[in-house]
DNA sequence: TTCCGACAGTGGGGTCGCAAT
DNA sequence: ATTGCGACCCCACTATCGGAA
């Protein structure tokens, strides 16, 4: 099959809105593509490569500047060719060595090619179909049911993988947990309050909410392994988690559950630092786990049993490494007071639904506003192209200075803020910068927040987490606006 | 007919390792 | 020794489609 064809499949599906006309395109595709081509054609249209990514980014991509061919000669099985060679390319030279593959790639391919392998190698593809849309289609090219290629998926990790068992003939009811092969992570919905989210889960568990990283442990015998939240394989560099793990009374078991680093007084460490520990080949900090979730044990799978039956599993073979969970009264007081990010609320009477960011768990975090004054704006990309979206936010100087700019946002707009955003700033507009347009500080605008954290990138030396728009405040100025000395004090203790 | 679950898109801050300079 | 790039941790929110109620 020539590359071709995919890339006019990837235009069709962007042409339309309806996600079953996509689909359907996309079905068309992935029947007439060969055994050996179902897998990356299935994993180019739904935004990634065969390889994960592959150490190009936007920077590099943008400097490229091949001639375009005049006729599409590109197979499928050559680009994914080129794409494996790209994949294996590390050490000295690597750089150049990447220049020259992906000089090949482009020099063959037109210029309609050139447009889509940007796209898809740099990670925006945005033909307006991704993971589930195209799970419908491998449904629909395969005559299978939808929930049979859902299950199968979630359970294997990956798409391609499936789409091949399911255009194959092959049996997806038989895809099961394997301890090994890690399987799509379950997460949770946000909840506006807590007695929102017991009032939603009347039967339910309330759990603290750390800030660390998701991981998935797998025990088969003395084997231990570990992934993320997004299944990257991480066991080589968690040498202290796997060898708590083997330590388990167990002979096999599948942990769900989140790890972080520890305080010498035992509080929970700043994300930051947890993330420093988490990233690097060195272990001067230990990281400690705390299991949620066992979804095998000992032979038998617990994905489909009632998380009761799973917890009582998680308490016999890893309870002291349980995570804190109690009576719902004044439980997340107590979470906050150790330090640590919120609560989760779950029903004991729903099943592990990999994959899922369902009901049957709830979050419930704690959020801050603040009042400050817009620095600036970026014009937006995509849909938001001809918008100014990404807003610059500064903090007021308690001296009487200029705003201390501490972060940026783009959340929280809808298309009508952006479009008052869009006729508002011009009047406002002091220079130019790059994609950015420099306001006077004049203008106040309510931000919520999770919280705060350290910055060397920022001139006040703290940067907002998770920040988004409420909403203008036209009846304050820039002097009422909250001070960097509010910002700092949201810093974690 | 209305409601709501799931999805895709639009980006945020910070951390590391790596290759090139 | 620095620097810029790329990958990947954490993530919130809105718009939209299409099936459920």
């Amino acid at each position: 099959m020539l590359f071709s064809e995919v890339v006019a499949t990837s235009a069709a599906v962007g042409a339309t809105r309806s996600r079953k006309d996509k689909a359907a395109a996309l079905a068309g595709l992935l029947r007439a593509a060969a055994p050996g081509e179902v897998a990356p054609a299935t994993a180019w249209l739904s935004g990634e490569a065969r390889q994960g990514r592959i150490g190009t980014g936007w920077r590099t991509l943008s400097a490229l500047d091949a001639e375009p061919a005049a006729e599409p000669t590109l197979t499928v099985e050559r680009v994914d060719a080129l794409l494996d060679a790209l994949a294996g390319t590390s050490g000295a030279g690597s750089t150049r060595r990447r220049a020259e593959l992906l000089g090949q790639l482009f020099g063959a391919a037109t210029g309609e090619e050139q447009r889509f392998l940007t796209r898809l190698l740099g990670g925006e593809l945005r033909h307006g179909a991704l993971e589930g849309v195209m799970l419908d289609a491998v449904a629909a090219a395969s005559e299978r049911p939808a929930a049979s290629v859902r299950r199968a998926f979630m359970l294997s990790g990956r798409l391609p993988e499936t789409a091949v068992v399911a255009l194959g003939g092959g049996d997806l009811d038989a895809v099961a947990l394997q301890v090994g092969r890690p399987v799509r992570p379950m997460l949770a919905s946000p909840a506006a309050s807590l007695d929102e989210a017991l009032a939603a889960l009347p039967d339910s568990t309330v759990e603290f909410k750390l800030d660390g990283a998701r991981i998935q442990v797998h025990r088969d015998g003395d084997d231990v392994r570990v992934w993320t939240r997004t299944l990257r394989e991480i066991t080589a560099s968690v040498p202290e988690l796997v060898e708590l793990v083997r330590g388990l009374p167990c002979r096999s078991v599948v942990l769900d559950g989140e790890t972080l680093a520890l305080r010498d007084d035992g509080r929970p460490r700043p994300f930051q630092e947890t993330m420093s520990r988490f990233g690097s080949d060195t272990h001067a900090l230990l990281l400690r786990p705390w299991f949620f979730d066992c979804l095998h044990l000992d032979g038998t799978d617990l994905l489909d049993a009632p998380l009761r039956e799973r917890l009582a599993a998680l308490e016999r073979v890893a309870g002291p490494h349980r995570i804190p969970c109690g009576d719902p009264a004044g439980i997340l007081e107590r979470a906050l007071e150790a330090g640590h990010e919120g609560v989760v609320v779950k029903a004991l009477d729903a099943p592990y639904l990999a994959g899922r960011r369902g009901k049957a768990w709830q979050k419930v975090k704690p959020v801050h506003t603040l009042d400050l004054v817009v620095l600036g704006a970026e014009w937006g990309f995509g849909r938001r192209t001809g918008s100014m979206s990404n807003i610059h936010l500064g903090a007021r100087d308690p001296d009487g200075g200029e705003p201390i700019m501490v972060g940026k946002t783009f959340k929280g707009m809808t298309d009508e803020l952006l479009a008052w955003q869009t006729a508002t700033f011009p009047a406002y507009a002091r220079a130019t910068e790059g994609h950015a347009v420099l306001l006077r500080p004049e203008l106040v605008v309510e931000i919520e927040l999770d919280g705060a954290q350290r910055s060397t990138r920022y001139p006040g030396g703290v940067a907002l987490r998770f920040a988004r728009v409420l909403r203008y405040r036209p009846d304050k100025t820039p002097a009422e606006a909250d001070t960097i000395e509010a910002v700092r004090a949201l810093l974690p203790d």
